[in-house]
DNA sequence: CGGTATCCGTGTGGATACTG
DNA sequence: CAGTATCCACACGGATACCG
């Protein structure tokens, strides 16, 4: 049903750092996309979230569950499957997720061209 | 012109750090907010930001400076005046704000009530 | 008034290695 | 596969004091 994550669907180059509006913690908003499309596994989570760690993955699923964000469930099978899927409560952070990334598009080039700008020429003006 | 802040305008006791949306650094979201009405002075940003320290305060405005989200303006009068004022870019994350507050009262609530129920039974369900 | 200077405690998240 | 267990570094922000 659900087709696999795009392990470049997320930019390492991406400025997301320099985003005046984050959705949780470090990683928090971006599995909020990952489970868009539904259920995934641990694995599956990590894949695209590139360079991040199982702990703090695993931290970061633990939060969410605890606020009612997502759901795990543990399948006892031979491998062990667990899947996270977002409750209504986590859906209805991705109209905010969406907010913040049309932001990013319209405005972040401005404020990246602002900050350069402002690294340039660190002049300051003393007047009237 | 504009009134003064209300040094209440932000409740001590509100569970804004369980938001699971920020903007910018801590106090950035409620600076963005106390200059929505026009330019402000620094003590007068100081008093609805109880317990933030100069330090701290002025961080949050060069940061700001430096992204282009406000202007700061230096009157070299006796006793000084500096002045601080959202520039277009600034006021494009009011928008921002408000979808986040909106999301909060509409949902942080059940969010609470998730974190409450989870943390005061930890029964971890092993399923089929 | 509008800051600086200095010091410091905490916590978030990363590195690495190991396990049921 | 889906985690745990340790250890650790750094950045953020707070406390306190002082200055032009």
């Amino acid at each position: 049903m659900t087709t696999p994550l795009d392990p470049d669907m997320f930019d390492p180059l991406c400025p997301s750092s320099a985003m005046p509006i984050q959705i949780g913690d470090k990683w928090t908003g971006m599995v909020v996309l990952c489970l868009e499309g539904g259920p995934r596994r641990f694995s599956e989570l990590k894949a695209p979230l590139r360079g991040i760690t199982p702990k703090v993955l695993t931290q970061t699923l633990r939060a969410m569950e605890r606020d009612g964000l997502v759901t795990r469930t543990a399948y006892d099978e031979n491998p062990p499957r667990v899947e996270y899927e977002l409750t209504p409560l986590g859906r209805s952070l991705l109209t905010l997720v969406a907010a913040a990334r049309a932001w990013s598009r319209d405005h972040l080039p401005a404020l990246l061209q602002d900050r350069e700008a402002h690294d340039a020429a660190p002049v300051r003006r003393l007047l009237v």
